[in-house]
DNA sequence: TGCACATGTCACCACCCGGTGATATTTGCC
DNA sequence: GGCAAATATCACCGGGTGGTGACATGTGCA
């Protein structure tokens, strides 16, 4: 019988690719960029480690494809804000915060990438680096036509620190649990950092922020 | 001769002991925790890494004198902070975080132990955390108590988020040399910062900030 | 059927790591 | 001077890493 259901092959090459991918989040996910490497990955996938320089071109191919996925994911949670409902410009900075907040907590690759991006300078990680700020950055430029933005204030800088805080919070929420005597692992916690968040964005914007 | 001058001894335990951790804090700001390990160490230091074990107990005691400097530059960047002048408590958080910029950004040891925290959670990693916080939160407890706590604000969760903006906002800079589209390189790049800190604190904080 | 190719496996290489025991050399005291 | 201890050096171990070439086996088409 030479002519076998494609589901059940033994030697399938897309099967082996995704189980590769995945072994390879799997194991950053575990182990950090430290112990990201062929053997261990290899290891977890099943799979002998030439397949990953043959189907991906060795580390750097699949270090690019979490990137794309990544990119993708932010792109993805950043289309499901509700823009049309935020008629002032500390109500989309808010919104915005909110949704990275959300989607890199519930992301344990993207908080793996971003303390790799933290720790070692090559063109790997900033190529990460880039490609989230682009994600964010062009979704940013593309929505707030519809809102003016509040004059006198560097409201750049303002919105790169607030996203700064939520990436810190977070990925030292995974390393530590905590952050600065804050904890940081019951729902609770991260509903207490969202409100603190949306307070700073309102405060820093909009003259007077709404009575919470 | 016997009695040499203990300056210019060949073998010198002290010197050798100051030799090993100057070569530590190097390797780390150089290489960060990836490459720090007792081979790397040793030949920077230009002696054997059998010593590193003698004398500091292997590349844990040697981490922790790192932990312990750390904490001591914290202690004395913030001592610094001029208190008395400060009258409201915006301004009080205002100056903290402005004292922990100053120290961090001119602290590439300490920037790389943080980004060591955000990747590996282990005692050592935990133990530099722990260290940091208990620095911050003892000097923050001691000197409020002469500033009325504003009412009906989670400060402790703002401080918290402004410490970390600040954490990554540094780290992230001496990595790739921005954050999220804000160059982090020139003078007036960090003295944008300090305003945009500032300007949070005081927003979140005194219900009229002055004018800029 | 037979043959070419895709897919997967194995063995091996040089290199670096942390760690340790044995040994050499200097120092300082008696 | 002599001798013990402190200081420093060397050689080696097991193990892990990234990377590569040779080989085996399943697949699908002519």
């Amino acid at each position: 019988m030479p002519h076998t259901d494609p589901e059940d092959r033994t030697r399938d090459r897309s099967r082996t690719e995704d189980a590769i991918l995945a072994a390879a989040r799997a194991v950053l996910i575990e182990k950090g960029f430290g112990g990201w490497g062929v053997n261990a990955i290899a290891r977890a996938a099943g799979c002998d480690k030439q397949l990953i320089y043959r189907y991906y071109g060795g580390l750097d191919g699949l270090a690019e494809a979490l990137g794309t996925e990544m990119a993708r994911d932010i792109v993805t949670a950043l289309a499901a804000v509700p823009v049309p409902q935020l008629n002032t410009y500390g109500e989309l900075v808010a919104a915005m915060i909110d949704a990275q907040l959300h989607v890199l907590q519930g992301h344990p690759v993207m908080q793996r990438i971003i303390a790799w991006e933290l720790s070692e300078a090559n063109d790997l990680t900033r190529a990460f680096a880039a490609a989230r700020s682009q994600a964010l950055l062009g979704w940013f430029t593309r929505v707030k036509g519809d809102i003016a933005t509040p004059p006198g204030i560097d409201a750049p800088a303002i919105n790169a620190v607030l996203i700064a805080a939520v990436q810190q919070m977070v990925i030292s929420s995974a390393a530590i649990g905590s952050f600065a005597g804050m904890p940081l692992a019951e729902p609770a916690d991260w509903e207490r950092l969202r409100m603190t968040l949306r307070h700073l964005a309102l405060a820093a914007y909009d003259a007077r922020e709404p009575a919470k």
